[in-house]
RNA sequence: GGGCCCUUCGUCUAUCGGUUAGGACGCUAGGUUUUCAACCUAGAAAGAGGGGUUCGAUUCCCCUAGGGCCUGCCA
């Protein structure tokens, strides 16, 4: 770990779908470890696979990123692009015996491995020892000739694992049209890039063993692995891009915040003594690898939406406000003019201690922006009986011609109007917040009522009256 | 079939041989109370099983069970 470079981490996503969960844990996990050490943290792109690469899924993997505040350094790295410089390593293998031609056919190959696996070893091709130039004029491709020498690697999060020689099986490194593997273009990527700590899923933690046999072969340094435990869903089941995992946006969409979410995602796998909540300094300034967890971890929901809660008490009102309008934008039977966006913005700053999510901050202004008349209901449907409207309506007459519309003298106007009419507080609140916000959640009514203004306020007591 | 990885409250986790096994979410009870929340207090809740090593194991080793990954001309 003493390392003199500057470290260089990377996030390596193959574009066949969205940018899921748990992708989004590695990146997040990249780029806090290049951050911390003042390195840096790039992306590339894994799109080796002609027929499984979209353009839409690259996209969709970008913009996920952006959203969830995980922005890297420099240009995105195409693998595919990166083709002519791997073939050009291979030549070099070839040339060094590291690697072969191998023109075994689909079925030779199929009845070798069948063999191999009956024996309990991997495939070994009879071409590995074989003079290239009996080769028949027939396509073939390009295998690692893979060494007779045990591997071992140096995890960050695993320790010490070690595989015997047998078994690491002659890995294709050139298809027989010419395109690289995915073992063989990472190594090259990963050395030009000058990654220095590859930390990904464990699903990689083999490839890591492959991976090094390549590295040991051409002579290069090979980076430190740090192979993560998978996210698993709520029932324990795998979560993975093979089994239709949830995209980022989902999140998004569910109302959660991308400081929430990565806050979540960070705890998810590592701990760092029993803080839990991390604004993004305090995630730069603590992460590191000793904090990595073994074992996988599922999502919780309830923990990430009170995660969440956090950091939308400290997020600015008038950030939220902008985030919630953009979703209320589409919803019907609301008042969405100036006058109501006014609203929101006032008791933002009291709303959001109120609300885990953005979701549930569209609870929250309900009250506001509903549509009059505003129909009780709910318990406090049954606070509206003829006592309560004749009080009501004595209630709107001291109202109406009470100057300080302030939060401080509504409290003490109904305070002093309670006592007024000789009853308890119950007796007041109750039916006027029954008729203001017809039972709609909505915080203290002094505070309602300096929120809507005198003109709404009476205009929704007349409507009950 | 072979190899490798994992296993503390329901969930996320702390513990790095000696603790009444701690915290958080959720849950339960109580408080506050003008709705819903929020908030405050209290409580229930865990070392997969079996062997070792040791004065002493959740912690170190082995076995078993359970879960996962790889074993592709996918990544």
């Amino acid at each position: 770990m003493q390392n003199k470079r500057s470290i260089i981490t990377r996030f390596a996503p193959s574009p066949t779908g969205y940018l899921h969960i748990g992708g989004a844990r590695t990146a997040l996990f990249s780029l806090l470890f290049a951050r911390r050490h003042g390195g840096q943290f790039k992306l590339r792109i894994e799109d080796t696979d002609r027929a499984r690469s979209t353009d839409d899924a690259v996209a969709a993997i970008l913009d996920g990123l952006h959203w969830l505040g995980l922005d890297w350094d420099g240009d995105v790295v195409s693998q595919f692009a990166r083709a002519e410089r791997h073939r050009e390593v291979v030549d070099a293998l070839i040339a060094r015996g590291a690697a072969f031609r191998c023109w075994c056919t689909p079925d030779e190959v199929e009845t070798l491995r069948q063999a191999a696996f009956d024996q309990g070893r991997a495939l070994r091709s009879p071409w590995r020892d074989r003079d290239p130039s009996q080769g028949p004029d027939a396509p073939y491709v390009v295998r690692f000739k893979a060494p007779e020498r045990d591997v071992a690697i140096m995890d960050g999060v695993q320790g010490e694992v070690r595989w015997a020689a047998k078994e690491f099986d002659d890995l294709v490194l050139l298809r027989s049209d010419g395109a690289p593997t995915y073992n063989l273009a990472v190594v090259v990527d990963d050395h030009d890039m000058g990654v220095t700590h590859v930390i990904r899923g464990d699903d990689h933690l083999v490839n890591g063993g492959r991976q090094t046999q390549i590295y040991d072969a051409l002579g290069w340094t090979v980076p430190h692995f740090a192979h993560i435990p998978l996210i698993h869903g709520p029932d324990g089941k795998k979560l993975s891009k093979r089994h239709g995992a949830l995209g980022v946006e989902a999140y998004r969409d569910m109302g959660y915040l991308p400081e929430g979410l990565r806050n979540y995602l960070l705890r998810l796998g590592w701990s760092h003594g029993d803080k839990e909540l991390f604004t993004d300094a305090e995630m730069i300034a603590a992460f590191d690898l000793a904090g990595l967890n073994k074992s996988p971890a599922r999502l919780d929901f309830d923990k990430m939406a009170s995660v969440n809660a956090f950091h939308m008490k400290r997020a600015g009102s008038a950030r939220l406000t902008d985030l919630l309008w953009a979703r209320l934008e589409t919803r019907p039977g609301l008042r969405l003019d100036e006058t109501g966006r006014a609203w929101v913005r006032a008791s933002m700053d009291v709303l959001k201690e109120r609300a885990a999510t953005l979701a549930e901050l569209e609870d929250q202004v309900y009250f506001m922006l509903r549509l009059r008349p505003v129909a009780a209901a709910g318990q406090t449907a049954g606070a509206l009986d003829a006592d309560a409207l004749a009080r009501l309506s004595r209630l709107r007459t001291a109202l109406a011609g009470h100057d300080d519309w302030s939060e401080a003298a509504l409290a003490g106007a109904l305070k002093a109007f309670a006592g007024a009419e000789g009853v308890g507080f119950g007796k007041i609140g109750q039916p006027l917040r029954a008729a203001i916000t017809g039972g709609a959640p909505a915080p203290d009514m002094s505070f309602v009522l300096a929120v809507l203004g005198r003109d709404e306020v009476l205009a929704r007591l007349d409507d009950v009256i």
